[in-house]
DNA sequence: GTAATTCCTATTAAATCGATAGGAATAATA
DNA sequence: TATTATTCCTATCGATTTAATAGGAATTAC
């Protein structure tokens, strides 16, 4: 299941890229407007910010607004910043990777082939999905 | 992530597949063999029989053994029982839909197009892929 | 210097997960 | 019939994770 915190940054980001100014937005206008708790959503928008998606100005009139281009942020790199791995058993992460105790040979496992499967269908629609795509505009 | 209770679930049902033999699969047998805790994989194996899976038999010599053939077992079914909807999301689950409380509108809500896409490309590798293709064997 | 905002750390509350405990029901077999 | 071995069932516990809250420091506009 797809967390609060990635979905909260999700709709953030959509919201920021269809807000067409010159002025940072502010996280208690996004907040009211997408019905996410405050404080919570200020966190998010920390590490999406830690991460280079974001940018953000400091003090009155702060806020945050995009570093890149929307087609330009691809929400595999999204989704691995708010919900970590992609892959589903930390064994056939790319960037998570760790071993299974429990698995003598990964070769050999079943669930690791069946996995890999299934995370590569996944990073497919997600590396070809950028925060243009999402269609922000409604 | 994949809980522990699907992969146990899964590596027990490739147990259970790869033994030729008349009489029922011991859940002791599996729980030593896998290095699964046997209470647990208990519990594991009776929603798979409750689910159709696996039938038992019970008091002395008894055991599991498989309803169907490996390859009529079908990944996205027992996914679903073992570690429920598919979708990242409830308001793309097919079997487990519900909406979002958040969300006023689904038909422009942007997680919710990423979404349906994940989910259908998650789909196409869980029914394409049986017991039978997990290889067992090894 | 005041108000408004991001930034940071800590804490709490709730939910979920993994595992354990204890025993009832059932079946084989000596 | 008694004994043993197994599945079956319910309840609970502990640990972890998640979601949210609290409080205030740092920064900036005016």
């Amino acid at each position: 299941m797809l967390s609060k915190k990635t979905k909260y940054g999700l709709k953030a980001l959509c919201y920021i890229a269809r807000t067409k100014g010159d002025i940072p937005v502010q996280v208690g206008e996004i907040a009211k407007n997408e019905q996410i708790p405050q404080k919570f959503l200020e966190s998010i928008l920390l590490s999406l910010r830690k991460a280079g998606f974001l940018g953000s100005k400091k003090g009155k009139h702060g806020g945050y607004y995009l570093r890149k281009l929307p087609s330009e942020i691809i929400m595999a790199d999204v989704m691995r910043i708010l919900e970590g791995p992609i892959a589903m058993v930390p064994c056939v992460s790319l960037n998570f990777y760790e071993k299974c105790e429990d698995c003598p040979d990964e070769q050999k496992c079943s669930v690791n082939k069946l996995m890999i499967q299934v995370r590569d269908n996944t990073l497919q629609v997600l590396r070809n999905n950028t925060l243009e795509d999402l269609s922000c505009d409604n």
